[in-house]
DNA sequence: CGCTAAAATGAACCACCATTCATTTTTCTC
DNA sequence: GAGAAAAATGAATGGTGGTTCATTTTAGCG
């Protein structure tokens, strides 16, 4: 009676994330996840359902993990809503920081699932920049932001530029200090809202 | 002795683009795409040599239709920086605004003919970000903006939030007026790069 | 009008890849 | 140590979809 080896199924897991980041779902192969984690093809079916599942777990778990962090920082007492929205920053930063590959497919791949309706993240999602709103709000209200900024657009606007510079970021990060970019970037954002 | 029928070709280069734009490259199926355009799927090569092609084709028009945008906005004589910044970005939301579903196959993409070495866009999407750094050195110089901006970082920034809000609009024009984006944005850009 | 050559067709072909499964190996329990 | 059951294997299977091609149709030319 043979029982499941939980250090095989985080190798295929590694395996997974690291070559869906380089290669995108599409084009990454079930065989050479295999291959990478140093399994038979056929076992990766004991451990996930299919393809989509390895997917779906990855993204989950940086969910999950996206939550976490959101606790941790923004509950934060006394910070003003400009510290609040570099706390905002500071999270997708150690997000990509802490695990490039993980980061990449969380912010590129997800599309892949929600397109064939498998799962709906935009509860999820809804959460997250809601919660990114009542800070701008805050701001508004304390005369710290301009009032006329249109909160939907400036969210989706500096999600998009986060995403494009740390996905840049990624694909070479011994290029550039990501502690550079983030300096770089947070009077940027702060300027673009700035009364 | 038949001719080949340039309406036929553009009814194949239009349903392409929309289905391109719609579901993605690889999800996009050659068979639906000729079904789309009411030809033969056999027909689709007697036009284009192969789906990639046919991917070339649009984003290789959309370029040629960029450079000549640029030519005609940011020539303009006795525009201050700040101004040109404004024409350029003007020219991505006329692209979006002329022809979502090219616009978007253009931003999305063409890193799937780039992966295979097929084509290298680096040069004119360098030629395209020079432009833009030059925008940004002139009104370092003229003091119009904070001499401590990182270009390249803010090049990146802005065309990623661009992308993403002009992404997100042309997945439902309907939605929200362009203009009311456009309008929205422009403040938030120049504040964002202001002295 | 006849002939030629190219367009057009759409099923067949071929390659690819996710997933399955018959068999072997291994581990756990008694 | 034997037996049972699950892991593990990796080639086979089946499905998908890009591309080809044998045949038919059509249009352009003389």
């Amino acid at each position: 009676m043979r029982k499941k080896d939980p250090e095989k199924q985080e190798a295929i897991l590694h395996s997974a994330v690291r070559i869906f980041a380089h290669q995108g779902y599409h084009v990454a192969k079930m065989s050479k996840i295999a291959e990478d984690a140093g399994v038979a093809a056929g076992s990766l079916y004991l451990y996930f359902k299919n393809k989509e599942s390895l997917l779906e777990e990855v993204i989950d778990a940086t969910w999950e993990d996206m939550r976490r962090r959101y606790e941790h920082s923004i509950q934060a007492e006394g910070l003003s809503p400009a510290q609040k929205l570099v706390a905002l920053i500071d999270i997708v930063f150690d997000l990509f920081m802490d695990d490039p590959d993980r980061a990449i497919i969380f912010v590129n791949e997800q599309h892949h699932l929600e397109q064939k309706g498998i799962v709906d993240f935009s509860t999820k999602k809804e959460m997250l920049l809601n919660l990114g709103a009542q800070v701008i709000q805050e701001g508004v209200s304390r005369g710290d932001f301009d009032p006329h900024i249109d909160i939907m657009i400036f969210k989706e606007f500096i999600f998009g530029g986060l995403h494009q510079v740390l996905n840049l970021w990624a694909l070479q990060p011994e290029q550039v200090d990501l502690d550079k970019i983030r300096k770089a970037l947070k009077p940027i954002i702060l300027n673009s809202i700035a009364k």
